[in-house]
DNA sequence: CCAGCAATGTTGTCACTGTCTATATGCGGA
DNA sequence: TCCGCATATAGACAGTGACAACATTGCTGG
């Protein structure tokens, strides 16, 4: 009607590639995995059944698309705890992997979504630089703990690899409730909290 | 015809509910999660389609029997590396750690159906025992890393935690094809090997 | 300025799936 | 023997992904 812009209300439905991505994170938040359908992000788009076929060649490609958002969402909630701690490499992880929780704890199914994809990581190609992005963030802070003068055992790639399959397995089986420990009011894990900085320690010995 | 025993052969089909589990694994290993239908499983087990729901209320609780069986298959595949270790503990853990690895790459599919079910896991009256008696592996050997004179500041609970987490997430994530630590013909994984006496040692030090 | 075109969205259809209901079948016990 | 229950069959229905044919819109080149 007035319209004068040329990003907004534009065409048909708009931009509706963004807008069934968006649907689709909704319907994962407020409905679960098993609710997200090809219709179902139609029918909240607002646009008929077959109007997705435009913009993803079949479910699974939507599917990878919504997963990128999500990691996307994944390394902006670590960097967003990092960035409230202090500087020190051993705070900075530490506040990365409570961030990695609360993603989780957050968006269960989406994060469910996201590490389901990755054996079909090549089906949509901006899912792959996403995901490599918020592993960046680990491998970032994993690095600050391996200085220069590093004659430690567990090395370089080790550390990264150590770290982020304990934090990726922690988060994993506590979005599965298999661990009882209640959050303090603190927003914080108790368990977290004791095991990380043993491990952190690893970091920085020696001799084995 | 010739039929006297009381276990096989028996009334229409004979034991429908086991063949139905049987042939959900063996889609889950030939054709991948996304082909395990009811109606599949009933056609392999050569039934109408209508039969499972004698047996199972809908998908979800076959889904859960399947996960079941597979919780006990998880369980015998670690206690049989435990059994080709040394008695030692730390030998001990190592072996369920690498029959741990090696069931998640031979069962991909299953595992993450497993892992998938945990959070309806009152849906089967037999998925939370079975997948008790899985846990109930490492809880053995996490004990035997905790002795009676033990004041290490990483208790008995966190060893468990610790552990698992870094097991499940790096089976996780080696499952998703995340890893590049190519096997050696050994079969055992370099990484795993390297990073595993790391996590042990704390189980023992006093100070941090 | 306008005709054609490509991008986008709609409608209809088909096979497949889960689930429900009604019906048929066969075994065991009264 | 015959009744009842557990089990299996057959049919139906709604929802889904995928595909094809068609309609609409906005852009672009002449």
């Amino acid at each position: 009607m007035e319209e004068t812009g040329l990003s907004d209300l534009k065409y048909h439905h708009g931009n509706l590639k963004e807008a069934l991505i968006q649907a689709g994170l909704d319907i994962l938040r407020e409905d679960g995995l098993e609710a997200l359908s090809l219709r179902a992000c139609a029918a909240r788009a607002g646009v008929s059944h077959g109007a997705p076929k435009n913009h993803f060649a079949n479910l699974a490609v939507l599917q990878a698309a919504i997963a990128t958002e999500g990691f996307r969402q994944f390394a902006g909630t670590m960097r967003r705890h990092m960035a409230d701690a202090s500087n020190d490499s051993r705070e900075q992880i530490l506040a990365s992997a409570r961030g990695y929780i609360a993603f989780v704890e957050e968006n269960p199914h989406l994060f469910r979504l996201m590490f389901s994809m990755e054996r079909q990581i090549d089906i949509y190609p901006e899912l792959q630089p996403a995901s490599r992005e918020a592993y960046a963030v680990l491998r970032e802070v994993s690095e600050g703990l391996s200085p220069e003068n590093c004659e430690n055992p567990v090395h370089r790639t080790s550390v990264e690899t150590m770290l982020w399959a304990f934090i990726h397995g922690y988060a994993n089986l506590k979005g599965n409730r298999q661990f009882y420990t209640a959050n303090a009011e603190t927003g914080r894990d108790p368990a977290l909290e004791e095991i990380f900085p043993q491990l952190l320690y690893l970091t920085r010995n020696k001799e084995v």
